[in-house]
DNA sequence: CGCCAGAATTGATCCAGAGCAAGGAACCGG
DNA sequence: CCGGTTCCTTGCTCTGGATCAATTCTGGCG
């Protein structure tokens, strides 16, 4: 498989491009390329100008603002793509955006894109509707650290990776303890404090990166802000 | 002047409608309305199901996050719109809205903003660009918050007040100084505190709402987290 | 003018979470 | 099986800014 029918064949199964025809994706694909990066390898810089939109096909990504102390704004997973906003705007990059693990990215030049939103109009109402949603879980994420403690913040974590229901539920997460402790705005020493404690509550149960919700109703009052009985 | 060709007139003059033509305008105007509210009235409520795309004709509105401590996420002067995000999204508002002043506001329906979407192509080029825009400035913000300290913060804000240029710069704060604060993400205290202290430093120097910028040069150091002499 | 409510200042105290330091524990390639 | 990373944990201390508590200032308005 060359390495445009490929970029094709990844777009196509995007949530973005679910509806745009055959013919259209095939174009888009002509100026679209795939790159696999390494674990720890830098894809973009702050500061830089945008490459294109990046999709993830496999592999992690994780988006964060650097100052003395990082915060992680995203983690970009397969099927999720990330700097739609910058193709629209004539500014650099807010963010770094580095490989956590050996990811395969689709790069696809604004140009084409731009077109596509005159030509098919599934495609410009997807990515304002993306985009909504972006801006949407952006504002909730600065609810939660602006409005809640770390405790709060890391109860409401835990639930949302559960889907919605009752008794225990296994959860993983998606990196290393330093990266979820930079995305939830705390230290990696704060994080594994909050962990320990919840462990003795009964709240939950830890073994490397596999946690047990144990009482998910007390999980999500601590998200709610009620503190242990 | 009728409800309805006030409200198109107003629309017109708004960069989002720049590229619209007359004939649409007026089709949008149809199903739109304009909504006077006095200071201190509340215009919508997190949680509430959003009643359409709003434009500020005169006044100004603040959007924020209400918990224990309020977060101001934006004000909305005359010129700029909100809420466009919740149109595309089966969500509730995630802020509150209260004018600030008397305010003239436009309400415009999502039904035929969507379709204008299909017909206008300068408009969905023009939606995608300022919601980007908004995401740029949101995340912007969540950087001073998440990465700078109050001094900061305080002074990159007061310099974006004023227009880049060197020399004394003579800047408005837009509302009450709580509100400031609650922009900034600090108390009012410790905004009192900082100005004072910006003060003593000779950095700026205060009457009321009105504050002169006395050393930009300074201004943009403490921005930039040096510590005064 | 004098009164009152909201806004701003100022001082004193408190605390969540950061920072620092010093081990453990799991993982890797050789 | 070893030696080196990288990641995680845990104890101690420190601090930015919140919180609590008075005043003081301000701008309407009768």
């Amino acid at each position: 498989m060359t390495n445009r029918t490929l970029a094709a064949d990844i777009l196509g199964k995007l949530p973005l491009f679910r509806h745009t025809p055959p013919a259209r994706l095939a174009e888009i694909a002509r100026h679209a390329r795939t790159e696999h990066v390494l674990r720890g390898a830098v894809i973009a810089q702050r500061g830089e100008k945008p490459r294109g939109l990046i999709a993830v096909a496999y592999g992690l990504v994780k988006l964060s603002l650097r100052g003395e102390t990082e915060k992680v704004l995203r983690l970009v997973g397969p099927g999720e793509t990330f700097a739609e906003a910058v193709l629209f705007l004539d500014k650099p990059l807010p963010v770094d955006a580095v490989a956590l693990a050996d990811t395969l990215l689709v790069v696809v030049k604004a140009a084409p894109l731009l077109a596509l939103i005159d030509t098919d109009r599934g495609f410009a109402r997807g990515l304002l509707a993306s985009m909504s949603q972006r801006m949407h879980e952006l504002v909730m994420d600065f609810e939660a650290t602006t409005q809640h403690g770390a405790r709060e913040r890391l109860a409401g974590y835990l639930d949302s990776l559960a889907p919605a229901g009752i008794g225990d539920a296994r959860v993983q997460l998606p990196a290393s303890k330093t990266v979820i402790a930079a995305r939830l705005g705390v230290t990696k020493e704060t994080l594994s404090r909050l962990l320990r404690q919840m462990g003795d509550e009964g709240l939950i149960a830890m073994a490397k990166r596999d946690i047990t919700l144990r009482d998910r109703a007390r999980l999500a009052a601590a998200a709610r802000g009620d503190r242990p009985a």
